[in-house]
RNA sequence: GCCCCGUUCGUCUAGAGGCCUAGGACACUACCCUCUCAAGGUAGCGGCACGGGUUCGAAUCCCGUACGGGGUACCA
């Protein structure tokens, strides 16, 4: 520790409050458009809408070797998607995309400026070369340092392709950041290493990059997530070196994190907002769900309308801890946003999963009367809309699709005499729901069972499944031809 | 190792010193409804990490401990 740090710094106390605000979404295109970054986008657009401000979308894609140009569409759409239906709010971003990768000359010459000035200098040191003087210095003293040395700190290295340009972080005092979230985070000057902010290749580093293009854009508050804390100090470090004026106020939302508590990764975790999209989830279920991970509106329901979000949303009450990612609470919103769609527009929103490749009828085989006699069932019936065709498809299939254990568990017992039976009624019974679900009542009467049990095999014969929509419904639906055929090829297989 | 952040039912949360016998939601269980499955309804299960303070009174304030997480790159 440092001796008698000061309580605070200019930082909090310059960061202004009364400059426009401008907030920034700042991800970099080396994936899918991740549910954290959707999350920590809102939480920019909507503080942005609230206080009149502006939201930029900034694609952060100075790491070349990771970037691939198909995510920046990829992120563009995801951002589009998750807001749909909010276009009275204003766009889904209002100026961008801007590219970091264009503003390159502008960050080298920041650390140009830096150099020159003498609160950076240059660094021939290789990884190997600090490893083996951190592992001097544990052998020397016990004291294990990871970080760099400040080997060159005072060597006077000269300018040459190769060396890295380094900030000197001057290592007296203590920065404190202004966060909106995290009340205000102290970080001891003396614990911040030299950091690299040119690489050997010329090329900026991140916290250069990122840092000059905020004061550029004359943010005014950054919101991002939980990871950024940490180099948040050096972050303001390097802005005031620069001169760029007053600190942003910050904002560090909480992690999202999988079962075991670890922040949601690309490679291990299902974190793809497109896959949640293709999947059927509705954008405002999404939204409204991911809202209520580290924030809660005002009373006893989680699931509200957007405005009232837009309304009691406050980012000073967002939590500080993390919290999971549960895709089970997830598709009980969906689940409730579903069935609180309009058949017309629940009809209208299942059209995708209506065709090929998601439905597995053709467009021929479809009937789309049919389909909306059946909407209303099937709406009550799924979480995702990439459940429906299952739903439905025997309706427009030529056979009952096959379903081996479903067959196994109701096709024996009685099953033949009741298929028979079932049969004989239905070739000559009034073909409405109520008369095809009477006579399904006789037959069990007269096999000494229930209706709920005498159903099973016709519904197995018909559907496939054990499970599904009111079989009835469906069978007047169908007709008594197709209906009769599939029986009887039941039937036979009994034999 | 060092720096930083965090900790209310399994999960997401409400809770700003007395309104808390800690509320809601998801999940789970049971029952009702019912042609299966859903949906819906009713009920139930289940929590303030621990230890010290402060206070007449603490889930709420302070300190410590434990545990969890994030960062520690010439990645972003």
């Amino acid at each position: 520790m440092t001796e008698g740090a000061p309580a605070s710094t200019p930082a909090a106390a310059t960061s202004g409050s009364l400059r426009p605000v401008r907030v920034r979404f700042a991800p970099s295109p080396t994936g899918y458009f991740h549910v954290g970054g959707a999350k920590t986008s809102l939480y920019n657009w909507i503080y942005a809408r609230q206080h009149g401000g502006a939201f930029v979308l900034r694609i952060e894609d100075t790491d070349a070797e990771r970037n691939r140009p198909e995510w920046i569409d990829g992120i563009q759409r995801a951002m589009e998607w998750i807001h749909t239906g909010l276009d009275s709010y204003g766009p889904a971003w209002d100026e961008g995309p801007y590219f970091q990768s264009h503003n390159l000359d502008r960050h080298v010459d920041a650390g140009r400026r830096l150099y020159e000035r003498g609160r950076a200098y240059y660094c021939d040191c290789t990884r190997e070369q600090i490893d083996g003087r951190n592992a001097a210095h544990k052998a020397a003293t016990g004291e294990t340092r990871t970080g760099y040395d400040g080997y060159c700190r005072d060597r006077d290295n000269p300018p040459v392709p190769g060396s890295a340009l380094r900030f000197r972080v001057d290592h007296e005092g203590v920065t404190v950041v202004d966060d909106l979230i995290r009340g205000n985070p102290e970080f001891a000057n003396a614990t911040l290493e030299d950091f690299v902010i040119l690489r050997g290749n010329g090329s900026p580093m991140f916290i250069l990059a990122n840092v000059v293009d905020d004061i550029d854009m004359r943010i005014s508050h950054v919101i991002r997530a939980e990871e950024h804390l940490p180099n948040t100090p050096k972050a303001q470090l390097l802005w005031q070196a620069l001169d760029g004026g007053p600190l942003p106020t910050f904002a560090h939302v909480p992690l999202l994190v999988n079962a075991k508590r670890q922040k949601l990764s690309k490679r291990r975790d299902p974190v793809a907002l497109e896959m949640y999209r293709d999947e059927g989830y509705l954008p405002e279920a999404m939204r409204n769900f991911l809202m209520t991970l580290g924030w809660a509106p005002q009373g006893d329901t989680e699931i509200v309308p957007w405005d009232f979000i837009m309304r009691e949303f406050r980012l000073e009450d967002v939590h500080s801890s993390p919290a999971f990612f549960d895709v089970t609470k997830l598709q009980a919103f969906n689940g409730e946003y579903i069935r609180a769609l309009s058949v017309d527009d629940f009809e209208a929103r299942a059209q995708p999963w209506l065709v090929a490749p998601h439905a597995p009828w053709t467009d021929e085989q479809f009937d789309p009367a049919v389909f909306r006699a059946m909407a209303p069932l099937v709406q009550t019936r799924v979480k995702r809309m990439n459940e429906v065709p299952e739903h439905v498809d025997f309706l427009f299939l030529d056979h009952a699709p096959h379903d081996v254990q479903a067959w196994e568990k109701t096709m024996k017992g009685d099953a033949a005499s009741i298929l028979d039976h079932v049969i004989a009624l239905y070739e000559t019974i009034e073909w409405n729901a109520d008369a095809l679900q009477h006579a399904i009542g006789v037959v069990a009467e007269q096999h000494g069972t229930k209706p709920g049990k005498a159903q099973g095999p016709i519904r197995v014969a018909i559907t496939g499944r054990t499970v599904g929509p009111p079989l009835f419904h469906a069978l007047e639906l169908l007709g008594r031809e197709r209906t009769l055929e599939r029986l009887r090829r039941a039937r036979a297989k009994l034999d």
